[in-house]
DNA sequence: GACAAATGATACCACGATGGTATCATTAAG
DNA sequence: CTTAATGATACCATCGTGGTATCATTTGTC
């Protein structure tokens, strides 16, 4: 199981390269020889942020993106939302209506206990957080 | 997203059915009158719990199978661990190792902590707590 | 002005995991 | 002997996700 997906994961990274000089310009082209990550998926995936107002674009020739907020304005939740929708860790209940178990399902409760408790932590998680733990790290 | 697996939460929901009477041989065909659970699937699902030694099973005409070990000695985690493998949050790094994030992964560890509370509340439930939240529940 | 390099928008593809089915052999009760 | 169950497999279908490709548009640089 992966909490995050891959564009959530890369969308993050992108973020935190970009958030060491935020008044750069930065290109998928140089995200690509930076950190690594595809340029075609990253071009989709920053698309995706600047849509979301998370980032400005530069069109053109040495064009690309620019950080649109403070880091400690970013929440990891808020991007996965963007990136996987909903967050939940029990959603059977909604989508093919399988579920009789509206009265009978005590694993359904104690998941979503469980849900509530992470979901917590995730909210609480910014951008400026992971900033300084990889100061602090390496 | 969904932490459980269908095959989990049917074999969770099959395994508190029996315990309700722990002597009784219970078939597929029982669980899916009774319970709506479609037969085929459940087929597989338990013989997979045969396997893994939870149940019993009795070949033949009025067949079927029965629970072998007490309600508080079985755990939701190992009926994950046995359905859907490694219980994990965050898996990039193993299998494809397009992380090079040893170092610089903060989002990581941050999701590693989540996933060790997770873990720890997972491996502390069994299906005897379950039942208990069952008749207190309506 | 022409070219290069970037994004905007969109459509498309491939793979794997998961949920689910089907089949044949075997066993045992009635 | 028939029926109803499991044992053991093999198979299938769908969907989400990661990833690619294409064409149009914009803009800095020579």
């Amino acid at each position: 199981m992966n909490l995050l997906a891959r564009s959530t994961d890369y969308a993050v990274r992108a973020i935190l390269f970009m958030a060491q000089d935020p008044d750069q310009v930065t290109s998928t082209a140089e995200l690509e020889s930076e950190l690594g990550l595809p340029r075609p998926f990253m071009r989709k995936t920053l698309q995706t942020l600047q849509k979301s107002g998370y980032l400005d674009s530069v069109k053109g020739n040495k064009g690309g993106f620019t950080l649109n907020r403070l880091p400690s304005a970013i929440r990891v939740f808020d991007l996965m939302t963007i990136f996987q929708g909903h967050i939940s860790l029990g959603e059977c209940l909604f989508k093919k209506e399988l579920c009789s178990c509206v009265k009978s399902c005590p694993l359904r409760k104690e998941v979503k206990k469980m849900e509530l408790g992470l979901l917590e932590r995730l909210k609480k998680l910014t951008i400026a957080d992971l900033m300084k733990d990889q100061k602090a790290g390496i």
